[in-house]
DNA sequence: GCGATCTT
DNA sequence: AAGATCGC
């Protein structure tokens, strides 16, 4: 069973376009190497192009979808 | 290169 | 199927 959290918290990002905007994520996980601590992936979606695109999240932001 | 995930 | 994401 896949429990969803909604993903809420606006993040500052910055977009493919190299604008400084504050998103919120599509999806937020975890991209962990076997063994290694890795990052948090999030996907947005550039408001201007409508292009989606993936940066690193701040470890404190939750896992979302 | 590994990791998950989705768009392209 | 590849690309892109970050840091180790």
């Amino acid at each position: 069973m896949v429990i969803h959290m909604p993903c809420t918290e606006k993040v500052k990002v910055k977009t493919p376009g190299g604008r400084e905007l504050e998103l919120v994520p599509v999806k937020v996980w975890q991209l962990n190497p076997r063994g290694r601590k890795g990052v948090k992936i999030g996907l947005f979606q550039d408001p201007g192009t409508g292009r989606y695109f993936r940066t690193r999240v701040p470890e404190e932001y939750p896992l979302c979808s």
